[in-house]
DNA sequence: GGCGCTATTGAAACGTAGTCAATAGCCGAT
DNA sequence: ATCGGCTATTGACTACGTTTCAATAGCGCC
């Protein structure tokens, strides 16, 4: 039947195209625009990312995703903070049992793996799209605080030094220490994984020697 | 002279305040733009500083200001810049004739003296306000490789261990931890001074222990 | 087959970055 | 003095991106 397209096509111009709604459920919905989110912000800087961009990818109306979201840095904020409950739960299943130099080690494994499969999550995770908002600070400050736990869980000598501002203030450090040389390996790679795995487990239990020496008596400098 | 008041209202009405202009050098409107931008961009958030304010606040036009900054960022960016080159001056004048370890010991004085009379400055600057810019980044990035230079200027390794992938991963992951603990330091100082430069100048050094055993040899773990 | 609920739309409001032709102050020449 | 040119300065205008909201269409239920 030839003639179907030209019919389509004057009713198309005469009475609207009128793209036809899809309906889906809101966690659907919801779920299906935070994933986008999460793409394109990895991808693009934030002012980069338009709205209208994410409605036509999306295929649904600008008025639709404000429905969804109330602002577009919800949208945003909202997307990095799964990027950041991934990082940590990536690093949340090593084994209990194991020595307390041994579980950093681990850790640090699982750490450096998640960041190479998700290396353009973490970057723009790190080097956080809006550096001044504090929501955004917020989150990047949850991740830090939650691997602090996360690397010394586990270790007898955290209960004894939690409080201890030189302690923290050298672990703490520490964590920046990792994640500029990860984010700086993430962009070139000069030692392998395992090189730089061992780099920061040893650079930490220096640094635990430097700022604990109550707990390493033995080892003082 | 009672009718003076009303006079003037009369007259402002009528043909328009007219705002007198006042005309200024180039290099000192710019000096005055670029004094302004800094001050506001580290008060506020890049978002939240608006070319109308700014123009308002200079008692300028926007498109003056134009005139000057082809763009938001460029201002920013021009700030920014001056704000980096001013930190980075401020470790410059070591003496050189200190063995190693003072020389680092006085320049993390400096820099630390520094941080904490510009801080706003300086947490801005670290923060970098539009993450995802390159020109934002390269500024940044400028910042950690001078004071990697400076930090190491004069020791008699660093010509020895240019290059060397795991060293330059270490000093540089120091850069980050200096960053990482005087921004923590800025916003609630736990240690004092002298205690947080001590405890920086022993990490470097076993840092630099662990990172470069070649040099240290009788050192080696 | 109508009714109500809500996911969805489209257009319009609004704010802010950036443009540009016109203007006003200054200074040197006449 | 004043004219003329140079340039710092203006302010109205454009462009574009976020946000709002009343109207609409799909879907399940009675």
């Amino acid at each position: 039947m030839p003639p179907r397209r030209a019919i389509r096509l004057v009713r198309a111009a005469a009475s609207r195209p009128k793209r036809q709604r899809i309906r889906l459920e809101t966690d659907q919905r919801r779920a299906q625009l935070l994933a986008l989110a999460k793409r394109s912000f990895s991808d693009r800087a934030y002012d980069d990312v338009s709205i209208d961009d994410l409605a036509r990818e999306a295929k649904i109306s600008k008025g639709l995703l404000y429905h969804y979201f109330p602002t577009k840095r919800d949208l945003y904020v909202a997307g990095l903070s799964e990027i950041a409950d991934e990082l940590v739960a990536a690093i949340s299943n090593v084994p209990e049992d194991l020595a307390p130099i041994d579980r950093v080690r681990r850790s640090l494994d699982a750490y450096l793996e998640h960041i190479t499969r998700h290396a353009r999550a973490f970057v723009s995770l790190m080097r956080g799209g809006i550096g001044s908002d504090p929501e955004v600070a917020a989150v990047v400050e949850g991740v830090r605080t939650r691997l602090f736990d996360k690397f010394l869980h586990g270790t007898p000598f955290a209960p004894i030094l939690r409080g201890d501002a030189r302690f923290e203030t050298a672990v703490r450090g520490w964590i920046g220490f990792v994640e500029h040389a990860s984010l700086d390996w993430c962009t070139s790679a000069r030692l392998t994984r395992d090189e730089l795995r061992d780099l920061l487990a040893d650079i930490l239990h220096q640094i635990m020697r430097i700022a604990a020496p109550s707990v390493f008596p033995q080892l003082a400098k």
